[in-house]
DNA sequence: TTCCAGGTAGTCG
DNA sequence: CGACTACCTGGA
């Protein structure tokens, strides 16, 4: 079943960059797959697999978001533009955003760096858990492509007219999956083809150490970890509940409730942040982590996680990250 | 070749 | 607690 439609600008505020918004490195997922400026992801539409094909008219970011879904199953309109709307956070008033950056001095300049940039939520909570995992020590070129292997390895499946796309697998899934090389083999046993290739264990999708942590990770919220409780827990006690998962720290769990749950308020601190924070608001003292964390949670409030965004983003592009780094 | 990338876990004082 | 360090991997 195919739906097409589009989606006025009017009918959200402020401005929307796909392509940056697609691209800028968050780690609810990997970028969408970009072909003849249109991209494209396979997602869950109401339980169902469904192929997303979306873009600018004529790649003009002031025109309609023009959309194409695609299923086997039968998919309503309505539930399409439902997770669209979530996914690129269309219902967020980026104009209320810039004008709060316009109050401050410091933020002001972001905004012609990341304009139309928004925050590109999870369409699968728990792939955004995965991905912040392996983001951790790690660089963005690395850990989105272990994350499409994975997806290729052990996600189910779909062809489409415009190529496979795969859903991310499920907890049980990954809790399952070999760690290395070696517990690859041992699985099979003594029936091993003389060329057999070990490439389906998580080792082998480039993420190093932090597969023991995925494994582990999935095996808690396979077992003891309620995602969907998590869900409506008040941030604390989210962040107390999802920083228990191993791999996961105070960078990391702000990352997942922010990103893969939409916590607005969260403030991932990163050592960049931490940097460009002490730069703009402490140039004489030194910061811990945490306390870059709670200075940027009660500053910014419920902006916190997009000031994060358009800071790095902007301190990236303008140079500033260069003028920063080592200083260690 | 050596260094570093959007941190975390483990160890030690 | 706070400070310190090892850690997979691959691109520059």
């Amino acid at each position: 079943m195919i739906t097409e439609f589009s989606i006025s600008p009017k009918r959200f505020k402020g401005p929307l960059n796909l392509n940056l918004t697609i691209n800028s490195g968050q780690t609810s997922q990997p970028p969408w797959k970009n072909s003849d400026s249109y991209f494209q992801e396979l997602i869950q539409v109401d339980s169902s697999p469904c192929l997303i094909q979306m873009g600018h008219k004529d790649s003009d970011p002031r025109s309609n978001i023009e959309i194409r879904a695609e299923s086997p199953e039968n998919i309503s309109k309505k539930s399409v533009e439902r997770s669209i709307r979530i996914i690129f956070s269309l219902d967020h008033d980026l104009n209320h955003f810039y004008r709060f950056l316009t109050e401050d001095s410091k933020l002001s300049p972001t905004i012609d760096f990341c304009h139309g940039l928004r925050l590109f939520k999870a369409h699968d909570p728990f792939e955004c858990i995965i991905s912040s995992i392996s983001s951790a020590n790690c660089s963005i070129l690395r850990w989105t492509r272990s994350i499409v292997d994975i997806k290729r390895k052990w996600g189910d499946g779909y062809r489409f007219n415009s190529g496979d796309f795969y859903t991310f697998p499920t907890p049980l899934v990954m809790s399952e999956v070999p760690e290395h090389d070696l517990e690859e083999m041992q699985r099979h046993e003594d029936h091993l083809p003389d060329d057999f290739i070990f490439d389906r264990n998580l080792q082998a999708c480039g993420v190093g150490y932090r597969a023991k942590y995925i494994i582990n990770a999935a095996r808690m919220i396979q077992s003891e970890i309620d995602l969907v409780k998590l869900a409506r827990m008040n941030y604390e006690k989210a962040f107390d509940t999802i920083i228990e998962l191993p791999g996961v720290g105070p960078k990391v769990a702000d990352c997942i409730l922010l990103y893969g749950f939409g916590r607005g308020q969260a403030f991932p601190v990163d050592v960049w942040i931490k940097r460009i924070i002490e730069k703009l608001y402490f140039p004489k003292e030194e910061l811990k982590p945490q306390e870059v964390r709670e200075f940027g949670m009660e500053h910014y409030g419920k902006w916190a996680g997009y000031v994060q965004l358009y800071l790095f983003h902007y301190a990236r592009e303008s140079g500033l990250l260069e003028s920063l780094r080592k200083k260690k």
